[in-house]
RNA sequence: UCCCCGGUAGCUCAGCUGGUAGAGCAGGUGACUGUUAAUCACCCUGUCGGCGGUUCGAAUCCGUCCCGGGGAGCCA
């Protein structure tokens, strides 16, 4: 029966009859045979097999295979004689299904830059790096709905076409498409829209998450989100996938531990089931990931509130580009400063000043801050944003009147509020980020398996 | 979008103050070998990012556009 290579190498049996389809990594020439290293993308290891001349296509095939070609390889499993592998495949036929030409195939046995690779994003995850990305990508994905579903959290399906803007979380791509309606004639009042208004992709699943958990309690979301933004950096994509979980009943204080509580739940689950593929990322990407991230995990998070935040970069004695008083946004400067330099780990900052952040945020007694929170991670910077949502609706319009927010255009958002309100909180956390946070990739765009940036999306 | 740096062989790069191009790796051929970034010998490879300008002459200088990197803004 067809084995995957990360089977056949986490439990061998000896003398087991095997067929492994693969591609082929390199091949290497002995005395009367070839080593052929398959790889499958089960797992970084290759598995090594052994060709014999006597092979019916030896000759003629398989001493042409190179670097990319595809085969199917029948065999039986032995122990390796020779040091670097226990066991090997000893081939008894090998069916070459797809060859590469080495003249023209991109990529080569040697180290790629990403920005290389990037160019071929459709080869790309082939390589050992990028493989290692989509497998560490998938188990956080998945460790991200057992660690909800685990605690009773509904899924919710926020919707990708949205009129709704998400205030503050940057530009709507926007959709347009004709009415079927229009030319029809007889609807009057006809936009011209599809949906008879402006649409855009969704910057947030947030207001419509708020929906469901005051209909359900805890839910969450965990989808595609969009930002038409001209970001060329390191760790901004204008697609990208984000975790937004919203909970009622609950106030900063709970939102901060949820976040916390799932930030470890996943590394831990990464530390212990992709060991492999963080010691590649160890060895060649980031030295010294691996203890990093053990460290999180058994560290307290830092909580600091926004002033606290402002005294302690004023104390520091450190010359800012941009100077610190209280009322400014903190730059990156400071933030790295804060999670870097002074706490040396993930900092949770709480209780901005009211005046820039967005209007749905709860107003706190003092007037001026609102129950906002930001997630600080060292190298990455913002990992999660969050916040306790203003649940009182004389506030919330207050607010949405300061900030120049159209009441009607949110009245479904205030009936929340007019009927059976309730405290909540929620926050969204950059699931790339978190990727990058767990590989050390440099660049977000290589933690995404198709990266959309200003005048890219080349398939 | 702004600031700085870069774009030379399939890949990674060298090429000083202008005289029209090179190394390693990859690839090809052969030898050798239970090999594992295999080794050794020989061979091949270029619109020097695009366009325009200066000059007898531009990879090299100037302008502009495109792309990439680092930083910043926006944020996740």
């Amino acid at each position: 029966m067809n084995k995957r290579v990360a089977e056949v190498l986490a439990a061998p049996q000896i003398g087991e009859k095997l067929e492994i389809g693969g591609w082929v990594r390199t091949r290497r020439d002995a005395g009367g045979f070839s080593f052929l290293e398959l790889g499958d993308g089960s797992c970084l290891a290759n598995l090594q097999v052994i060709a014999e001349q006597t092979l019916a296509n030896y000759r003629d095939e398989v001493k042409k295979l190179s670097t990319g070609c595809s085969v199917l390889v029948r065999g039986i499993l032995q122990e390796s004689p020779a040091r670097g592998q226990s066991v090997e495949l000893r081939a008894e036929t090998i069916e070459v299904l797809g060859w590469a030409d080495p003249e023209s195939y991109p990529l080569q046995k040697k180290h790629h830059s990403f920005e290389f690779l990037r160019e071929i994003c459709h080869l790309r995850p082939r390589t050992n790096a990028l493989g290692a990305v989509a497998r560490v990508r998938s188990r956080l994905s998945y460790g991200v709905h057992s660690f909800f579903q685990e605690r009773g959290f509904i899924q919710v399906h926020t919707p990708i076409i949205t009129t709704s803007d998400c205030e503050g979380a940057g530009e709507m791509f926007q959709v347009s498409t004709p009415s079927p309606a229009s030319g029809a004639g007889e609807s009057g009042g006809d936009s011209g829209e599809f949906f008879g208004r402006p649409a855009g992709l969704t910057v947030s699943g947030q207001l419509q998450a708020e929906v469901y958990a005051q209909a359900l309690g805890n839910v969450y979301t965990f989808g595609p989100t969009f930002r038409a933004e001209n970001s060329n950096t390191s760790r901004h994509l204008a697609e990208f996938w984000m975790v937004e979980p919203e909970m009622a009943f609950c106030d900063l204080a709970g939102n901060r531990q949820v976040a916390e509580a799932l930030l470890k739940y996943l590394l831990r689950l990464v530390l212990t089931e992709c060991a492999a593929d963080l010691a590649l990322f160890d060895r060649f990407i980031a030295k010294g990931l691996v203890a990093k991230l053990e460290a999180v995990v058994e560290q307290e998070f830092a909580h600091i509130t926004y002033t606290e935040a402002v005294q302690q970069l004023r104390q520091s004695g450190q010359s800012f580009v941009y100077p610190v008083q209280w009322g400014i946004d903190l730059q990156s400067e400071h933030e790295r400063y804060l999670t870097e330099t002074i706490h040396r780990r993930p900092l949770i900052v709480t209780d901005y000043p009211a005046a820039i952040k967005p209007f749905y945020m709860r107003l706190s007694d003092d007037g001026l801050t609102v129950a906002a929170m930001d997630i600080l991670v060292p190298g990455i910077g913002e990992i999660i944003g969050g916040s306790q949502r203003e649940e009182r609706s004389e506030v919330l319009l207050a607010r949405m009147e300061q900030a120049g927010v159209d009441p009607l255009a949110y009245d479904w958002y205030l009936d929340l509020r007019r009927y059976g309100t309730v405290p909540h909180s929620g926050f969204g956390l950059g699931f790339e980020r978190l990727v990058q946070f767990v590989t050390g990739m440099a660049n977000i765009r290589e933690v995404i398996p198709f990266p959309r940036t200003p005048g890219f999306a080349p398939c």
